[in-house]
DNA sequence: TCAGAATTGTTTAAG
DNA sequence: ACAATTCTGA
């Protein structure tokens, strides 16, 4: 990407975020009594009843029998407080076959049937998946009085695992010996926390390199999730940190143990606490008890942490819905495994029910041959292959370019022609397995001025000045938190690790919610941080105690970052520009509480080369990759580097097990194409890792997931067709031989 | 003890 | 290409 030329973000595109995204987060639901709407008179009653079972009796019959079955589920006694929970079930559902909108409509066929939206708890994969169920299930019961009327306050518990996990712990904070006013370290935070407890350890100096920080943290991550044990972790899948055993066990015990003195939790945390916490008898009723109907979105992607959570709330299955499709299985290496969804039937008596889906409305015959056939190669699978009627000519393109640039050219010019034909850049979508896959093709969107956002990759959060300015807040919130306050010291000229280590540990020394105010005055500061220390003080000083209020604080510490800023980088205009974004989106939250922890939980994942804030309504396309790309569907989606070493990553293909889920990485990007599929295959790859100008490159083939006996499936054409040679002349050639022996005589005379 | 220069090692994907 | 670590001079 072109630096800052364009005056936008720092790396030359810009976080831009839709201003909905930041307001919809589902708000605590008050207690409400549920039928409130009762009073009315006994005619208005019957009517409104009428009214209701019309509504439902018209949604359910725009399903097919499979949804409908999965949707009704139960429903014989009805779904009001107090009657018998409908047995667990489980939707296996296909790509395109309808899932979130069979979900949603479940969703609201309980509440229509009586359930408090305020006792259901739907768990999605992302925030963006809780919002557009939401969403949905308001439309939906939009038509029915009486579950409209019950849900306007919307659903009580919509959202991913972490970020439920954190609202619960919140809650029963006291009763687990937490603080409610933990802070929560995203990745980056966790790592160099990780990386200061190997400092104190003594394990940065040996003479053999240590595994890196996010090294350690991902084998950490992996055993909670898991549940696995250290040394089979180890073996599986980070063999070469094996002779490290040792020392990280110490390491993981003590990075527990920091966490716990500085009151953070990591996103493992949240779940691990929450299982901890549902397996507490003294608490697990009282948890248990909150919830009627428990609902879980792509279940193929939960791991065994996730799983326990579940069973632990609802142990007999009772009120338990999950979906998903195990085709679509893309997360193991976040610890989840598909025995999950596998299993889920027969752990309990009896049996839960099975509905599967498999009719698909979102893509053309062609498109969904060529995926079954993809996925029909998979060593294993429990689904059936899906079907649809929409018929269609076209099949899936698979075109073979020269190498990324043309990749790029080819892709553009095939987005405009689509556009030129009405279809609007937000229906088009560019998929690819690693993000830093499409940096050719977003200079040649920028330099073409194709406005685009990005899903995946590089994100806000992980800018220098983003973190400096977040970590003054954190530390104000938590002043035990050493990962911020660490950051925050050292801003200061003068002050370097051993400095701020000394601040920190008077700090921790000092007791109450002024501590850090407490220790920055009575502390002694290097010659060279002295003039500065007076304001940094003072800015700590008001922040911890909340003289200023929210988000006008948020302006006070960007001000006094701003000199900082401008010492630190050469283009702090371009940065402040981030900073100043970043306001006016702190803005749009209740509390610095809930701004950090929204943001740590749901980060702005968007970023964009054009327009510094592209409107609601603007037209743009999407760039994502491939992980990013799930559950959602475009008319025209092309996917990049259809080779070996792309798809499947070199990386991923290890192990039978690694590849087979990076089949079904290829499987869900093709499945995401509605009308046109366009595989690109750039023949000529250059290495990623080396100088700048250096011109290393391999010869890259076709996917392997693509065998010979499929490619009938797919409309193969090289890009761009071969020009028409026109032949040459008799008297050229001529000429041509002429000047070949003239040369070769220059040649040989230079050395006469 | 700090800041900047030189050198070394590195595993994607994301809540 | 990048980030983390070690080295060097003040």
């Amino acid at each position: 990407m072109e630096s800052g030329a364009c005056g936008r973000g720092v790396y030359g595109y810009t976080v831009c975020v839709a201003p909905s995204r930041f307001a919809t987060f589902t708000v605590p639901a008050p207690a409400v009594s549920t039928l409130s709407v009762a009073d009315s008179s006994a005619s208005d009653a019957s009517q409104a009843r009428a009214e209701a079972a019309n509504a439902v009796s018209a949604w359910l019959a725009k399903l097919n029998d499979a949804q409908r079955e999965a949707v009704e589920h139960g429903n014989e006694a009805g779904y009001a407080p107090g009657s018998a929970l409908p047995g667990p079930l489980l939707v296996i559902a296909g790509a395109g076959s309808g899932k979130t909108n069979t979900l949603a409509h479940r969703v609201a066929h309980l509440i229509a049937g009586g359930a408090d939206p305020h006792r259901i708890l739907l768990l999605t994969f992302s925030r963006r998946a809780a919002q557009e169920m939401t969403r949905r299930v308001a439309r939906i019961a939009a038509s029915a009085p009486g579950a409209a009327a019950v849900l306007a306050q919307g659903l009580g518990w919509a959202g991913t695992f972490h970020g439920v996990g954190a609202r619960l712990l919140r809650e029963y904070a006291d009763h687990i010996g937490l603080s409610p006013a933990f802070t929560i370290n995203d990745r980056e935070d966790s790592a160099d926390l990780v990386n200061l407890v190997r400092h104190e350890l003594g394990f940065s100096a040996k003479e053999k390199r240590f595994p890196s920080k996010s090294t350690c943290l991902a084998i950490y991550s992996r055993v909670v999730n898991t549940g696995d044990s250290l040394a089979n972790v180890l073996n599986r899948s980070f063999s070469w940190c094996l002779e490290w055993e040792p020392q990280l066990r110490a390491l993981f015990a003590s990075y527990v143990d920091a966490k716990q003195k500085q009151n953070v939790l990591d996103y493992d945390d949240l779940l691990l606490y929450w299982a901890h916490m549902a397996a507490e008898p003294a608490i697990a009723a009282d948890l248990a008890g909150r919830f009627d109907h428990i609902l879980v979105d792509e279940y193929q992607d939960t791991n065994r942490l996730q799983a326990s959570i579940l069973l632990a709330l609802k142990p007999d299955g009772r009120g338990l819905t999950v979906v998903g499709d195990d085709a679509q299985a893309i997360y193991s290496f976040r610890g989840a495994t598909v025995r999950n969804i596998l299993d889920f039937p027969a752990q309990f008596d009896p049996p839960a029910r099975q509905v599967t889906l498999e009719r698909n409305y979102r893509s053309t015959a062609p498109i969904l041959a060529a995926s079954n056939a993809v996925i029909d190669a998979a060593a294993e699978r429990f689904t059936k292959n899906l079907w649809t009627d929409r018929p269609s000519q076209q099949r899936p393109r698979l075109v073979t370019v020269a190498d990324e640039a043309t990749q790029a050219r080819y892709v553009v010019e095939r987005i405009l022609e689509a556009r030129e034909a009405g279809m609007k850049l937000k229906q088009q979508a560019v998929l690819f397995r690693a993000a830093h896959h499409s940096a050719t093709l977003e200079i040649e969107l920028a330099r073409r001025n194709i406005p685009f956002v990005k899903f995946g990759g590089l994100r806000f959060l992980d800018a220098a000045h983003v973190k400096d300015v977040l970590a003054v807040l954190r530390w104000a919130e938590n002043p035990l938190d050493r990962v911020a306050g660490f950051r925050v010291t050292q801003l200061l000229p003068g002050v370097g690790p051993a400095n701020a280590a000394r601040l920190l540990d008077q700090v921790a020394a000092c007791t109450g919610a002024y501590r850090a105010a407490e220790a920055l005055a009575a502390f002694a500061p290097p010659p060279r941080a002295a003039e500065d220390w007076p304001a940094f003080a003072s800015l700590i000083d008001s922040l911890s105690m909340r003289s200023t209020p929210w988000p006008a604080e948020f302006e006070r510490v960007r001000r006094w970052y701003e000199p900082h800023l401008e010492r630190n980088h050469e283009d702090a205009q371009v940065r402040l520009a981030d900073l100043l974004q970043m306001e006016s989106i702190a803005s749009t939250y209740a509390s610095r509480e809930r701004f950090l922890t929204e943001l740590t939980l749901d980060p702005p994942d968007a970023t964009s080369a054009e327009s510094a804030d592209p409107l609601l309504d603007e037209d743009y396309l999407i760039l994502s990759t491939i992980h990013s790309a799930k559950g959602q569907e475009w008319r025209n989606v092309f996917v990049l580097n259809g080779v070996d070493g792309c798809i499947p990553s070199d990386l991923g293909a290890g192990s039978d097990e690694e590849l087979e889920e990076e089949r079904r990485l290829l499987y869900v990007a093709m499945t995401r194409a509605k009308e046109d599929l366009h595989i690109v295959v750039p023949q000529r790859f250059y290495v990623h890792n080396q100088v700048a100008s250096g011109d290393r490159h391999v010869w890259a083939s076709r996917t392997r997931f693509i065998a010979t006996p499929m490619l009938p499936l797919f409309e193969s054409r090289a890009w761009p067709p071969a020009p028409v040679a026109s032949a040459p002349s008799a008297a050229g050639l001529a000429a041509a031989a002429q000047a070949k022996v003239e040369i070769a005589a220059k040649l040989r005379k230079m050395w006469d």
